[in-house]
RNA sequence: GGGGUCGUAGUUCAGUUGGUUAGAACGCCAGCCUGUCACGUUGGAGGUCGCGGGUUCGAGCCCCGUCGGCCCCGCCA
């Protein structure tokens, strides 16, 4: 037993009566009971100042050895975190020392009596430091977590998350969506994303699988006739991290009977319109529609930031018979030319322009060109863009493609040449790191759209094959049915998959993707198209689906529906670009728990018993 | 799988061309203080410079390797 548990009180009958974070000037005169930590102490000697905080706010507290010499005593021995509770008079601060930045800062509480409920180790960091660069670094704010939390700005993010999963309930409550939870266990199936695996002790050597979605579930929720479900489905992913990516996340999974993509775009903007209520903003009712191919020509992307302008231009028809090489080589091959305008910056330093064209490499873009458009000063008759390209295009070629662009005195032009792919997801990106850099995205903005018309298939380039692009079991488009067939029954039409439209759609808000779902097949025969476009055997199909192929024979409505990411609507809602600041207990980029220490090693009994040998590749 | 970047006191950081005893702020500990709220003030403790190896008379600094955090590409139906 150490000396400061020797002196801790027992709360015994003690309740509280108010949070650290209502009282008012209105309760003054009253008896209060608070509780919470200790969040800062000021010692003067006869008398003590606590800021005692608990998840609503701060109150400070007075102890004085004047009015109350034992709690004043025992007030010696407070520190940071411990927790306590004090009993005393609501009193109003003297003139001139109210504290306009605290919410309870007109009042104080005059104690009489201070319990030391418990004591506290001095944190490994600081909880309130001035400004967030001061702030410990993440790895030891992980490992203690609990701590981490205290913090007022994470307990908002935590809480906002609560309302916004309830705010989602009310809105499918209300709208005759039924909630239905389904099975944790599942069976791997070696499509997509790799699994997450959990051995089965009954059934030594098998395994289950956990969801990388509820997909199938849901489907088979609507052949069951639920018509509408919905439910907040935690899912799993063995991939890569990222800024905006967890192996665990959740999504609110939905699904519904006899719909058209209409009426789940509905859905879909009435569920999120209702959630972005909690920060004020409102979305339009409907929001703009885009389709894939559009989003990719216009803006690079398919989850397009509209809250900037600075689109993609072509210059490819402009280039058409260039005799530079690069370029010549590009559009023989069927690439294409294009370029965004940054307004005001034909001052890019050769150290900012080689920073961007570092930036561009790392999508595959071979060299960034770029014109600077120098602002004419009076009658300065030597007045000309400057170009990475002049010497190889000419001072009237540069001329040309300056004016195709839009660009005006004082503005910048990049450039980027290339396969539509590495254009698209070059240019794309740079329009989003130049916005970021100049500072030209409004960040009271809230900009919506719905994707549409996303392509069926995605090519392969290594194995020369087609993939699913969402998942196999989006209906291809109704106009596209024919060319689909064409494409899955003649071999020799195979390319034509690449141009298979699909009733799949994504929510994009602020350039985030927070939802995305389809229109499923629900026809056998269409279903059994599709797995031969994927290369799948009937065999092959059957062996992994064939609980759902069966489903299917009995009288599937037609169906469809979305999910939405948990947590990157709430990155939107609390205004963040980190996953991590919207869950509780997160993992590292590496996927580990630092905080209890996760993934570790099990028992040997414990694999025994389960069958399994562990043998980790030796280098 | 690949790339970038960071790692110095409990925390945030500084540390010059490789050269004496590695510094600052906050925090922590002890004392003083009747109105603070970034309290003030006096004093004090606190370091495996991520880890291992190498070069050198001498390494926080240079080289090689390794571990970890963050970000990005691939990946994420």
């Amino acid at each position: 037993m150490d000396f400061t548990s020797c002196m801790l009180d027992v709360l015994g009958n003690l309740e509280r009566t108010h949070t650290c974070g209502e009282l008012r000037e209105s309760s003054v005169g009253g008896q209060v009971v608070l509780m919470g930590w200790v969040a800062k102490k000021r010692d003067f000697g006869v008398f003590t100042f606590i800021d005692l905080r608990d998840r609503e706010g701060v109150t400070q507290v007075v102890v004085s050895e004047e009015t109350a010499a034992e709690a004043h005593a025992k007030a010696k021995n407070l520190r940071g975190e411990f927790v306590i509770a004090v009993k005393g008079e609501v009193v109003s601060r003297a003139e001139g020392t109210h504290n306009k930045k605290l919410a309870t800062g007109d009042i104080e509480i005059k104690v009489s009596e201070l319990l030391i409920l418990n004591d506290s180790k001095v944190p490994p960091f600081q909880l309130e430091v001035a400004g967030s660069e001061n702030l410990a670094a993440e790895d030891t704010r992980l490992k203690y977590r609990y701590l981490d939390l205290r913090r007022p700005q994470l307990q908002h993010n935590i809480r906002m998350r609560a309302k916004a999963v309830s705010k989602i309930r009310e809105y499918f409550d209300s709208r005759g969506f039924i909630e239905i939870e389904t099975p944790i266990l599942l069976k791997s199936t070696p499509e997509g994303a790799r699994d997450f695996i959990v051995p089965s002790r009954i059934h030594t050597g098998k395994f289950f699988a956990l969801p990388q979605s509820p997909q199938i579930l849901k489907q088979l929720t609507m052949i069951s006739g639920f018509d509408k479900y919905y439910q907040i489905a935690r899912c799993f992913r063995d991939e890569d991290l990222r800024a905006d990516r967890q192996p665990e996340f959740t999504q609110l999974d939905m699904e519904m009977s006899f719909a058209n993509r209409e009426q789940v775009y509905r859905e879909m903007e009435g569920m999120f319109n209702h959630v972005l209520k909690l920060i004020g903003v409102n979305l339009p009712t409907e929001w703009p529609r885009l389709t894939y191919a559009e989003a990719m020509r216009r803006f690079g992307s398919d989850k397009p930031d509209l809250r900037f302008g600075m689109e993609l231009i072509d210059l490819t028809t402009e280039l058409k018979g260039t005799d530079f090489a690069p370029f010549a080589d590009v559009l023989a091959k069927g690439g294409e030319i294009k370029c965004i305008v940054v307004k005001g910056r034909a001052d890019y330093s050769r150290k900012q322009t080689d920073e961007l064209q570092e930036f561009v490499k790392r999508y595959g873009a071979g060299s960034l060109a770029w014109i600077k458009i120098p602002v004419r000063a009076g009658s300065d008759s030597d007045w000309a863009p400057a170009s990475s390209l002049l010497k190889v295009l000419g001072e009237e070629k540069i001329a040309r493609l300056t004016e195709v662009s839009g660009a005006v005195e004082g503005d910048a032009v990049l450039i980027v040449a290339g396969k539509k792919s590495v254009v698209a997801a070059a240019l794309g990106a740079l329009r989003n790191e130049v916005a970021r850099r100049e500072n030209i995205i409004d960040r009271t903005k809230y900009k919506c759209l719905i994707v549409t018309e996303f392509p069926m298939f995605e090519h392969n380039d290594e194995t020369d094959t087609y993939v699913a692009a969402h998942h196999p079991f989006t209906s291809p488009m109704d106009e596209d049915l024919d060319l689909f067939k064409t494409a899955v029954n003649d071999p020799s039409q195979h390319h034509l998959l690449g141009q298979v439209r699909a009733k799949a759609y994504d929510a994009v808000i602020n350039g985030y993707e927070c939802a995305g779902g389809s229109i499923r097949i629900h026809q056998k025969e269409v279903q059994a198209l599709n797995f031969k476009a994927l290369g799948m055997t009937p065999e092959t199909a059957r062996s992994r689906f064939g609980f759902f192929l069966d489903a299917l024979e009995y009288g599937t409505p037609p169906h469809g529906g979305f999910a939405a990411g948990i947590e990157r609507t709430c990155m939107i809602l609390v205004g963040t670009e980190n996953i991590r600041d919207v869950m509780a207990f997160p993992k590292t980029a590496s996927a580990q728990d630092l905080m209890m220490d996760s993934p570790g090693d099990v028992d040997e009994a414990q694999l025994k018993e389960l069958g399994i040998e562990v043998s980790v590749a030796s280098e």
